[in-house]
DNA sequence: TAACTTGATGTAAAATTTACACAAACTCTT
DNA sequence: AAGAGTTTGTGTAAATTTTACATCAAGTTA
């Protein structure tokens, strides 16, 4: 084993977030275009150095408040890039996180680090700065993974939601095209036999057709189902 | 945005590995003595500083293969631990991994840096240095999700094995206790359907019983299954 | 009031999963 | 060499889950 040394005390770590949204019927990443060397111009994930006396966690937290003003959002480590020349200026360790928002409650942060900050369909992705593209396309795996598993979908979504939305989102996320996509009635039978999640006795209003009932996912209840043994699972 | 600045290049990464073994019925990790402070006497997972030059997957390559003599081994990145003060002397990030391997195709290095290795079960671990509680327990979790998901169980078994061995590898990964363990009959029937799981008409010899047939797991079919659109699941 | 759009709903067939018991093959002991 | 001891290897029926599929209902707009 390497002796104890200051030598090993210099590298910088950073953490990068892939940060979703759902508005209608895609998925989106939020960008930041760099305004600062390297890659300046540049389309990238937002990310920052993680300050000697932060947790990783909480500079994840921290920039994705500057850039949106969310606090308590879904937050998932996913996997660190330390690749040896990933990084320009030297030796910068990134760990990747992802998060979730919905989209429509709450408006970028003008006064963030970022020069601009855009949504981006993740089906039509550019060349991102590092090795951003990496990064992002290892977690939206890792949600594709998560969210058949875990009812994080929720997350992206209104609290108060339609089941067609629902399927949307786990179309958009899975990337099933329109056809081989979820069969509407199989769908919500599965979903409506999850008792967690409530029909309001609402319906949409304003809409030009029949509207739907309103739904919303009451985690306690998934919770306690949990306890007892359940296993989401879509 | 921080500015760049070396400010920020004060960090120490080391890699964590939890080595997994499995011999006769027990799922054992491979813990090293530590020689050197901190926790110097302590129990505590392989691990080292990542060099200047090294890639992190490289450096966890490196330690297993001084540890064991082992090269090619099956490794997975599981998670990056960077609490400010998990490590007394510093802020020391580590990334943690998860490696299999066949527990009698080596004896552990004595030229190794550690002091002292051994094999430990799982279901009998102790207090470890550091945060390596934490580290092993979320790389058993990860094994024990991607041991249904994917075929990595062999990696733990001799070429060569018994159905019989192989259920006891899965139940030993997966905690089922004896009886709510799994059912013989209906483990067979899904692990022969999975044509990448070979009999090679060969038996066990000098057992005291009726000798079992040996099997290999084939990675070239099971890989032609997998572009074919198959998908693991136990 | 007719046309348009999306919402809501049930059933039968197919596939998968589960539960379960006994004869076969080998070694060891006497 | 016969019997005891131990683990291997095998099939079927019932229960459950998954799949495929079409029509009427409830609103808005022209």
């Amino acid at each position: 084993m390497a002796q104890f040394s200051q030598e090993f005390f210099k590298t910088a770590m950073t953490v990068d977030n892939v940060i979703f949204g759902f508005d209608e019927a895609d998925l989106k990443v939020l960008l930041i275009k760099r305004g600062t060397e390297p890659y300046t111009g540049m389309w990238a994930l937002p990310g920052d150095f993680v300050y000697p006396n932060e947790d990783i966690d909480a500079a994840t937290a921290r920039i994705l408040e500057e850039l949106t003003g969310l606090k308590n959002v879904y937050l998932e480590q996913v996997r660190t890039f330390g690749a040896v020349n990933r990084h320009p200026f030297g030796r910068v360790v990134s760990v990747a996180y992802f998060s979730l928002v919905k989209i429509n409650r709450f408006t970028i942060s003008p006064s963030s680090f970022a020069q601009k900050a855009k949504w981006h369909s993740i089906s039509k992705l550019k060349e991102l700065a590092f090795d951003h593209n990496e990064i992002l396309n290892a977690c939206f795996q890792t949600l594709k993974q998560r969210v058949r598993v875990r009812p994080i979908g929720f997350e992206l979504l209104p609290p108060k939601f339609t089941l067609t939305e629902l399927q949307h989102l786990y179309e958009a996320i899975l990337e099933l095209n329109p056809e081989s996509g979820l069969d509407k009635r199989n769908f919500r039978k599965k979903i409506l036999s999850m008792d967690f999640i409530v029909d309001l006795n609402e319906s949409q209003e304003g809409v030009a057709h029949r509207p739907a009932r309103l739904y919303e996912f009451d985690k306690n209840k998934y919770e306690k189902f949990v306890a007892e043994g359940f296993n989401f699972e879509l």
